[in-house]
DNA sequence: AAGTAATCGAGACGGTACGTCATGTCTTACC
DNA sequence: GGTAAGACATGACGTACCGTCTCGATTACTT
């Protein structure tokens, strides 16, 4: 999202000119939309109240980034940018391997800490589908390749049917969690995580 | 306010006195609400603006419901209460009934009349909790119950384990769609739909 | 105002068919209406609280007076009424009776508990001036004429100057006082009114 | 705003930043109220009506005055801040100088392109001392003060009593005047004005 | 090192919408 | 038909934020 992803200050938007830009106010305003989302929530957070925590003007909010969305985007991105890569644990098991990235999977959903940011930026795409593309393409594409390419080992260790296509299992592996997490249709648990695991892979499974 | 509902004016949250209320002005409302959403998007939708359009005061609203997402979802209601009753075809062929109910439920997610409100109420449940429950409650566990007692009749006729959770076989079929919907992660369609029916149903079926 | 000055229900307007009127409700209105100006001050005295202090409909209000004004109104005649005939005494000596008069007048424009009544109602007049006219013809008027009618007397014994316009001789006396109440030039009491005495009346005796 | 006040741009509130106001925004501000009290009287003045036809948003005006009352106030100072000095003519004839002085109030008083503005603030200090603090002290004082001066130079010359109080003798003056003005008792004129000079000048004559 | 140009914190500005309050009209049910 | 109650359309209130703008005061490149 910066002119190099490599880079150590990633931006939605790059603004005038970057190489001027304080990091100062950049990482307190990131740090205050975290903070304030948290406290009360993405519908009472504003752009004068991020600025007021970070102590910054206004105008820098806006000469960096297009939008409120586009801030709140950058700051959960800043939040996982220290999480390292998506690499996958390889037990030689896939049920066992995928078991805890479900569960992985669920317990950063449901963590209080983390809920309300998170909401926010579903909540954000429903309205403003280049944040969405953005979501996809920085958070959740890579996890599912990493997902992806996990059960294409399986495939070649005949854990799972080689006609199968690895994206698609995915999306019926992740499908009913978010599922229950975006519209609360009933508790979001291991128990249930275990159970949509069970079922998928038996239909994945070599006849 | 749902289907069964025979009651004249429903209502979220009834306020002071239901029985003088103007049935003419909660009309004008919803309808009011619904084509300024089509129009302008959830964003840009004010409560000004529904009570102008309506050709009603603001107290109107604020008298009757919580919130703008309150109006919202008594609009929601109010389009499908003219649907009629969530009867599944029942051709004795479980695949082919559940194929009709997917690419149904994909036709009104990409139907573009109503994409935005749709969305619209979908981010408000990620910060209102009490409207979540209500949109569970009254508009998708009927449709999702009536899926699994269709899948239940699977069960009797052997096209489906009778190990099988139904509850839980509706949301393995559901997830997956309404994954890609919220989260933009790909393009939603019948193709997408038949392959997600095709797996699960191999993953229920008896051994 | 009423349709006969002598009734016991002195009104601005006489509403569509006062035989059928309400005493109690009128007399509750009245009350009300002093008991919230006394608390509240004319500028947050609303027709919504007279009617709910009051224990009576608006449309009871609206039905019997054109005006907030006009309640205002009535509520002060209603006050004054129980005040008896505006007789002067008559000690023989007009410096003596007028200091009297002068001195009860300063009294009644400094006592707190009707100060905000008084001060309502001449807000009003400047705006409204029918309600004005009523003002002077009901309430100040049978004043100014009583006290013209002392120095007519005075004009006959000698201590006044036969010249003198009794009309004038009045505005002369209270004018100032009027001044300093409504203007807030000044403290005004005992000291002020007896030397506006003092002075006036030098100029009005025979030379 | 008063004769004394050598600012660019007084106020009766200065509030947050007074260097950083915008003295496009104050002018039309003023103006504004001025032309609407004229135009549709004090009591349809709205706050809104006039940001409107000022073309200045609601705020400007909240964040400068405190109230609509504390506006009409620096608009009618700001009228008066263009009249010059309050110097009275000094003819060496004290009546004839005070009989120019009456029938200047007089004119001012009744001319209607200001009587709405001018009622309009008096009504306001029945309800609010603190603008009648300020009334007496900008606008009127100077001229009381100026015209007792006036009467202290009489003293000098013989033509008025050494032991008359000046500051008395000035509201025995006015007080007439006002009082016909503001409670409406009789037609205010130059006649009357005179009436009153003659009588006041012959009770503080030397004996 | 001085000059200069962009960013910074601050906050006033013209606006829009908020949610509340009061207006004056109306309808309903009771007496 | 008057009454108490209160819903209704209207419109102003005073507040909160929006996104733009203008101010000095840094700050960091340029020369």
């Amino acid at each position: 999202m910066t002119h190099e992803d490599s880079g150590p200050s990633p931006s939605v938007s790059l603004g005038p000119d970057a190489s001027r830009r304080s990091d100062r106010a950049r990482r307190a305003i990131l740090v205050a939309t975290r903070d304030l989302v948290a406290d009360v929530g993405y519908s009472r957070l504003t752009i004068e109240g991020i600025a007021a925590t970070a102590g910054v003007g206004k105008q820098t909010i806006y000469r960096w980034w297009r939008s409120k969305a586009a801030v709140l985007f950058d700051a959960i991105l800043d939040a996982h940018s220290h999480e390292g890569s998506v690499a996958l644990p390889n037990t030689g098991d896939l049920e066992t391997d995928l078991r805890l990235l479900l569960r992985g999977t669920v317990a950063a959903l449901t963590d209080p800490s983390n809920d309300r940011l998170q909401r926010a930026i579903i909540a954000e795409i429903q309205t403003d589908s280049s944040i969405a593309d953005e979501l996809v393409r920085r958070l959740l594409r890579p996890q599912f390749d990493a997902c992806a390419a996990r059960i294409a080992v399986g495939v070649q260790s005949g854990q799972v049917d080689e006609s199968v296509d690895t994206d698609l299992a995915v999306e019926l592996l992740f499908g009913p969690i978010f599922h229950r997490w975006l519209l609360r249709t009933g508790e979001l648990n291991d128990v249930f995580a275990d159970n949509v695991l069970d079922k998928v892979l038996t239909g994945l499974r070599p006849r």
